[in-house]
DNA sequence: GCCGTTTTCGGCCCGACTGTTTTCAGTCG
């Protein structure tokens, strides 16, 4: 088995262990080993083989045992002993809100039961609200639940969860006595999809605030209310949480609504270990007494010795020690970027000239565009011939000669890479180009080898600058196909070829998890709107949050640099230097 | 199941809210 494969086994083994009712630290152990296994730099393998399983943080002697045996056999005896014990019905009933490991095993061992067809049915012949700790109330909110699942499977993309945390801050801000208000939650986080809004205000006066919020035509239901928080469910899908706070309280809420959960759980263990608790409130000396007054996040960061943590990096992934050693990186922003490469105009499948796209880049402030149309493979996509190729460069000459050097196109090409790993266009002709980015459209079912040396063998032409969407995955509809990323990204810095963060809603592909470890072993990256027309391009800026989430700086994003400084970078690549 | 500048055993983040209770377990973030 490799990495991922392991650290799904993992986490099916927590999941199965918390349905059994066994100890929640033990079922953690578990979900903690395989986020460390999943973001490991190392060589799973390697380490196996060399018996270093239990240096890695938070995996003993048990866990490495255990993860010895899937990655020699592919197969462990005691999670297929686990899957003979818990139906695999119930995992997806973990996933219906309201219920947990304890009312899904209470509700199987009651009734008999084990798949979502038949909780359904159970919920609506009356069977659950007589059950010991069960009523009318809970039965009735597992129907909607379902029907959520069944829908969206509950998450949704960042662009949606975005607008509307931003319409819900619009709303309460102006609430007489409030003081301050943000977005939390993942969506501060720029995780690429969210399952829910979190939004934090500084009041002494919740009650206007929370009426405010309940009171929005964005709500569809109700879920919950108290003094200070409010959840409800939007219309558009995703559910919205409200907490208001006094503003002394506020930066410590904010931060814990923030989250990560695992970053939290870390800071309060630092926390704790200084002889602190840290909670939504405050930051409070253990023999009692009140909070370390700290005005803002940073204040709090700086009172367990860390320096300030950008919420992208709220994951539990190295940045509490990073912090602590001074070494976290300043991280991109959108202000950094100067151009944008790879977009598309009427040439193959956008919607926009190219004159019009330039445009589009000029009043955002950009200073170059790369215009990357689909090469003939793409016939589905209107991929250009050689020929049309030739007339959309004078095209282009044309645009930048009366440009008169305020503003530059490329000409760029997303060219095929086809199924045996060769370019669409033969090399004396992919010489024509500024800029290739190379990517894979087709034949997503080929063997993870087949697939793997394929893309190593497009990385190995010398005019290949950029690897695109190097999964082709689509957010919530379409799975990654299967390839060996690592081996793919690791290739990549070898050979000085990008790879792009792909900036489209559904993509943000590279993962920002594997970037991360690819920015650390040299690799460079471009953050790519894909943009099929003008308003495609402002994508950047959800790219640009990704990019952040891998520890990315300005310094390794090609479309950070100036236009000189690419064009010298692409021009020493095409030289073989 | 993991871990140790208090500990090799006894801890493991912490609080709001709900629903079902009659003082609290379960869920959630």
């Amino acid at each position: 088995m490799n990495r991922n494969e392991v650290a799904a086994a993992l986490s099916e083994i927590g999941t199965l262990l918390e349905l059994q009712g066994e100890n929640p630290f033990k079922t953690r152990a578990y979900g903690n080993a395989a986020r460390v296994i999943k973001s490991m730099d190392q060589d799973l393998a390697e380490l196996v083989e060399n018996r270093q399983v239990d240096s890695l943080k938070g995996i003993g002697k048990a866990l490495a045992e255990k993860i010895t045996l899937l990655v020699r056999d592919g197969r462990l005896p005691y999670l297929e002993e686990l899957r003979t014990r818990v139906p695999t019905g119930l995992l997806e009933w973990l996933r219906i809100p309201g219920l947990g490991p304890k009312k899904v095993r209470a509700i199987h061992l009651a009734l008999g039961i084990s798949t979502l067809g038949e909780l359904e049915y159970a919920c609506q012949e009356n069977r659950l609200r007589d059950l010991d700790g069960f009523g009318q109330a809970s039965q009735d909110k597992i129907l909607p639940g379902i029907d959520r699942l069944r829908k969206n499977a509950g998450r949704f993309l960042q662009p949606v969860v975005q607008a509307e945390a931003e319409r819900l801050l619009a709303l309460v801000r102006p609430v007489p006595g409030v003081i301050r208000a943000t977005v939390a939650g993942s969506v501060r986080r720029k995780t690429e999809t969210s399952k829910d809004i979190d939004i934090v205000v500084a009041s002494a006066d919740p009650e206007p605030v929370m009426d405010a919020f309940a009171d929005s035509d964005q709500v569809e239901e109700i879920t919950g209310r108290g003094p200070t928080k409010c959840s409800v469910v939007l219309k558009s899908g995703p559910s919205a949480d409200l907490r208001v706070v006094g503003d002394t309280a506020y930066p410590f809420t904010v931060m814990y609504f923030t989250g990560s959960k695992e970053h939290n759980i870390a800071m309060r263990s630092r926390a704790r270990a200084a002889g602190l608790k840290l909670n939504e409130y405050g930051l409070i000396p253990e023999d009692g007494g009140a909070s370390l007054p700290c005005a803002d996040e940073a204040a709090i960061y700086g009172s367990l010795d860390l320096a300030y943590i950008e919420p992208e990096l709220r994951e539990d992934l190295g940045e509490l020690a990073a912090a602590s050693r001074g070494s976290l990186p300043e991280l991109v922003s959108d202000s950094d970027i100067c151009g944008v490469l790879h977009c598309h105009s009427t040439w193959s499948d956008g919607s926009a000239s190219i004159a019009d796209m330039a445009q589009a880049c000029r009043e955002r402030g950009y200073s170059y565009l790369g215009i990357c149309d689909h090469s003939q493979a793409a016939s589905y996509a209107g991929g250009l011939s050689p020929e049309q190729v030739l007339e959309q460069h004078k095209e282009i000459d044309r645009l930048n000669h009366d440009l008169g050097g305020s503003f530059t196109i490329l000409k760029g090409i997303e060219v095929d890479i086809l199924t045996d790993g060769a370019l669409d266009y033969p090399d004396e002709f992919m010489a024509r180009f500024d800029l290739v980015v190379a990517s894979v459209h087709s034949r997503f079912n080929l063997s993870e080898e087949d697939q793997t040396s394929r893309i190593l063998k497009a990385l190995d032409n010398r005019y290949v600058d950029i690897l695109g969407h190097p999964t082709g995955r689509l957010l919530l509809a379409r799975d990654p196909y299967p390839v060996d990323l690592r081996a793919v990204v690791r290739a990549a810095a070898e050979r000085h070829v990008a790879v792009e963060v792909n900036a489209h809603p559904s993509r943000l592909d590279l993962d920002w998890r594997e970037l991360a470890i690819g920015l650390r072993n040299g690799l460079l990256t471009a953050i790519n709107p894909d943009a099929h027309s003008p308003a495609g391009i402002d994508h950047v800026h959800h790219g640009v949050g990704i990019a952040r989430k891998g520890w990315c700086t300005a310094e390794q994003v090609l479309n950070a640099w100036p236009l000189r400084r690419l064009q010298d970078w692409l021009k020493a690549r095409r030289n073989g230097a």
